[in-house]
DNA sequence: ATGAAAGCGCTAACAG
DNA sequence: CTGTTAGCGCTTTCAT
């Protein structure tokens, strides 16, 4: 910057200014120094100027990964909402630090925030981690979870809305005359129990029992739908339909059903979840429930922006969730 | 900083040396400074550290985008390497800045480097784009390619064994006894066409013909398998075997294949490129030529450091390739 | 073993 | 409209 002032007979200060585009400045000199700075390569020091303008424009987004695997979730699910999220902060100006964290050390990530690498956090993928997650609010980490609003939660949510998703899926499969319809989910982890309280409300509302025998706790892990189907066997109950909790599950699931002999939808309709865009491309193209992957990273980045601010008042998100009626269902 | 300095009696010069783990600093006043700064829950501000370092500690990690789509990519390939550069990166203390960056615009990349906010690049993709990466390495950014080494390249690449990959895979399926093997993968891609000659290598080292027709030009994006296989079917031609130049292309084929009632592998033999984790439970289990993604992430950091490093002599790295024969081939 | 002072590259009062 | 000056939070000579 200083070589430029020096090139252009002006002081830094003007520099700077011309470079922001103040208005304080002679159009004249404006483009002299701006073509000037071109022409040798210059750009703003980034670092220099958060430094001075105390602030950072980076967002960290976490995803967490299991501490046995060390391995991040192979879901595209996650790498769609990375590209959206990516999205909304791109259009703000924003950078996006991607963090490797530890799912069972989750206050680490306060530390990114500590050390003013990051203006706030993104976390996708609430898990089991509700009470870290208060923690670190608590601490005043600005901090949005992509996940399942709960009850006494310190921390800012955006999610879809599961309990209708679950219900709009159980509600299509009743209606396609199924009537036992098995439910693939791991309950321990609150968008899947909000999901399983749908498919529950909706065979409630159409005169259907529950069946606990028929919810698998199935994990998302690839080999989840595998081992849920074989489970789901070995209790030689019937069932005729399956709401799976992932579209991967659901794949994984259908593969596992075929190698049993099971047609799909013929014999078992299946629902997925998520709406990954392998989804119809799959054979039979998967029936699913879409959540709302564009609007999630405008939703994160919006609220966490707000926080930054300080709205002390930012309230938790609920997405819109979408039923996609394919071939692997009807 | 200067808090900590007041409350424990001293200058900030030695706050910053006891933190820093400087051995010019009483074991005494160092104890006290860490509690200090602990129960302050206080952290170094990286970005002034940077600031004084004259470094950044930071690497920015790009996957292009299609202009048309706007669409990351879903392929699981890509979640995996992020993960494994994000590992490598964490290792060795760097921050990973993930980027969103339009194909066709590879040059604006230079910017994330000249504006300091990245001591380098690695670019995840190197598609069609082999011109614009030389210019970029021409301006003298850091820059490493995840693809194939290519005559005339003026950037690093670190990428698998492509030809050798390719080679493997169609003895595998020669071996096999199968006599028409279909190739799917557009060969405008380097790393494909390497993965095609190795294929053609085979063919010729075996005394069999390379019949162009059965080269499809099947694109990586979600549909290209079903694309592929109904181009491969117009035309006519027997084929017993297919080689599929990423495991989504061979799942997503051998999906259009069944609907069409071929038997896999019965009728037709598949091996398919990655081995991402899906390929083990897909169904059949996906035969397939593994990427070392561990060492992926490694080398590729490995050479970036490198060249930052100013190793003007810092050489392409070609890793290893290996034959996963499951189901889907035998 | 510690402190004073200078400066990384930038911006923003405050004067002129 | 432009320059001077101070300082963002940190590290590092150079003294002591």
């Amino acid at each position: 910057m200083a070589d430029i002032a020096r090139l252009a007979g002006v002081s830094t200060s003007t520099v700077s200014r011309a470079l922001s585009g103040s208005p304080l400045v002679n159009d004249e000199t404006k483009t002299r120094i701006t073509e000037l700075a071109r022409s040798l390569n210059y750009s703003i020091n980034i670092g220099a100027q958060n430094l001075r303008l105390r602030q950072s424009r980076t967002v960290a987004v976490v995803i967490p990964y299991e501490a046995e695997t060390r391995q991040h979730l192979s879901d595209p699910f996650f790498l769609s909402m990375l590209g959206s999220v990516a999205d909304a902060l791109t259009d703000r100006g924003f950078d996006m630090l991607l963090s490797r964290v530890d799912a069972e050390r989750l206050d680490s990530i306060a530390q990114i925030y500590d050390t003013g690498r990051a203006s706030g956090i993104i976390l996708i993928g609430q898990w089991r981690h509700h009470d870290q997650l208060n923690q670190l609010a608590a601490r005043r980490v600005p901090v949005v979870v992509w996940g399942a609003q709960l009850p006494q939660q310190l921390y800012v949510t955006v999610g879809s809305d599961n309990v209708s998703g679950g219900f709009l899926a159980t509600e299509h499969l009743i209606r396609s005359g199924k009537r036992h319809i098995a439910f693939f989910g791991d309950i321990q982890l609150p968008e899947v129990a909000q999901r399983y309280e749908g498919y529950c409300k909706a065979l409630i509302q159409y005169g259907r029992p529950v069946v606990p025998q028929l919810q698998v706790q199935a994990s998302f892990a690839e080999n989840g739908g595998r081992e849920a189907v074989t489970e789901l066997c070995q209790r030689q109950i019937t069932f005729d339909a399956l709401f799976a909790c992932s579209d991967l599950l659901a794949m994984t699931s259908i593969n596992s059903l075929r190698e049993r002999h099971f047609r799909v939808p013929h014999d078992i309709a299946v629902v997925g979840y998520d709406d990954i865009e392998l989804a119809r491309y799959f054979h039979p193209p998967l029936s699913t429930v879409r959540q709302p992957m564009a609007q999630a990273g405008q939703a994160l980045v919006e609220a966490l922006l707000a926080i930054v601010d300080h709205d002390n008042n930012t309230q938790p998100r609920l997405l819109p969730t979408e039923l996609i009626v394919r071939k692997s269902s009807t």
